[in-house]
DNA sequence: CATGAATGAGTTTTCATTCAT
DNA sequence: AATGAATGAAAACTCATTCAT
């Protein structure tokens, strides 16, 4: 499945450290989950937070990705928009530990460095589209910013709150509201 | 300022904790902060995770009073939501290491098991509001649980892109925006 | 049924003496046994060995008197010697935690220093028999402190096999045995 | 003298725990006297208790290995009997630490688990040449493991009596004695 | 007399990182 | 390139002992 040591590395980690924490995971058992000797590790990272930082980057650029081809299919503002909210419930739900470890990394500023926020993050697509509606009159004038900070707290908590059994709808019943809430939001 | 050990122990633990991540934080450091030995956190709290469950406690408890005042002063359902979402900004403001331990605790089931959860929540509180402005018809009909989520994760958020730099406005327009985004989600 | 405290400490440090040891017993877990403040041990004894040695006292104390219980009731030197052998089983079993910490502090130095063994030990009374019954030629001449070092060898070795299932004989079988084993080794 | 870290370790470890006792020897003082470093002792073994246990089963091998030799160069039951009792002898003196080793850790069930005593033991060799003995008719019919357990008794204890300096006897005399009572108790 | 909070040195164990092979 | 033994600092936690109340 993967087809170098690099890759096995990665893999490894990122299950253990969503599993476990990334304190709690050691690199002797990243060594052990990727098949491969613990000074081997270092062969490729410079240290943990090394490993760590390229996992970050790796699942923000597949965040942005499914943003990009969830937008692609759609025409109208408000059509993308829809898109885009599901897209992130789908990769909630598909690439569970990615979507975990975005926010678990976030504000670990040993790991998250100014540089590291430097390039292209997943929100700049959405900030797009939301400027394009606002443009073409199709939402209210708002901080697109701020929006989708409003969009991705929704979803990452209505989430939660679904996992820890503390609402009674189902899964698909709290993506439709949502996706309904984030419209309500910006629609004039 | 503490007028016991525990408290001081509570105290300290909650700065580094917030500071640094729990498991970043040495018991040593925390008897140090406290002004006390090491030993002696082991008299008040059976060991570090017991610790951090106590604290999670005080946590929600407090924000819970937060909500409950924030609602006595207000009549109408509208303007108790809006007074419930600024009470979350204000708690996360003024309450800043208590706001952000609550989230920083909330999905490692070694500190909040489910025993914990069984306590009484601060959302209880707004899905009080909710259902009463529902049953008056001020609001349009959806599940309060899930709206709450909503809120949680909408100041949460664009309150770490307000910290990060990542909007362009100010603290209180941020607050403003959120406020009225909350209302257009359950207004009829 | 500890009259004073004192004795309810001494109570409860040897069970748990001989339960999980004296490194890994406690003093708040001896309180803890005997309902009393860690504090307050301290008031009995100057520390841990000290509590330890008077244990040991007491032990050897009761272990003598049941020598010289079981010696009263006989006549000749052969019954005598019978009735002792056969004694150190009844110790064994009935006073099990006495006999057992007999053994397991003996070779603590710290705790039994040369004063301690300066005392009147259980193995004078076993002494004076086999002397007397050399005198009176029912016995071989052998040094009475080397047989005497046999027998409570005997005792408690046969007794661990017992108690680990070593051996296929009945506990009575055993007794039976060893006391004929006894007197086989001291008859002319 | 020590070719590999791992003997080195197991040979520091068994001086200390013989001199000082299991539970008062740190990991610390046996990777001091290993001359290695405190972590490396975990690669070695799981914990203490692993590396106790593997203590234990060098010093049975090694008791069972001089049982063996001792009995190959003699011809009749009696001499190899005998012979037996002097091994252990010369066991408990040349072999002093392997010797009081055994006793030492022999009834703490943490570290010799049921599993531990299904390997082949010491007093397994003894048994052959008392059941050999029985029906050659040199012997008198008993259990033949209540008479090795009455054998190790003898020894254990007369040494320590001997190293108590509670008998006038010599070591030699110690020895001669308790051949010839080892042979009395099962003679016909 | 009794209590139990406080101390701080000590224990076992883990772990990131280095380096000889 | 790859391995895994070795290092030693640091972690969580324990405990005998003291002392203010």
């Amino acid at each position: 499945m993967n087809s170098t040591k690099k890759e096995a590395i990665l893999d490894a980690a990122l299950n253990l450290f969503v599993k476990n924490g990334i304190d709690a995971t050691s690199i002797r058992s990243i060594a052990k989950g990727a098949k491969t000797a613990e000074g081997n590790i270092y062969r490729h990272f410079e240290n943990k937070n090394d490993l760590a930082r390229e996992i970050f980057l790796n699942c923000t650029m597949q965040f942005r990705s499914a943003f990009e081809e969830a937008v692609e299919k759609k025409d109208s503002p408000e059509e993308q928009i829809s898109a885009l909210v599901r897209s992130i419930f789908d990769f909630s739900i598909n690439m569970k530990r990615e979507f975990a470890y975005i926010f678990i990394v976030f504000h670990r500023e040993e790991i998250i460095t100014k540089e590291t926020l430097s390039k292209p993050l997943p929100k700049d697509v959405f900030v797009d589209i939301l400027k394009k509606g606002m443009e073409a009159g199709d939402f209210r004038s708002v901080n697109p910013d701020i929006v989708v900070s409003w969009y991705v707290g929704m979803v990452q908590r209505s989430f939660t709150f679904l996992e820890r059994g503390m609402t009674p709808l189902s899964q698909d019943e709290v993506i439709e509201q949502t996706v309904d809430a984030a419209l309500r939001i910006i629609k004039n």
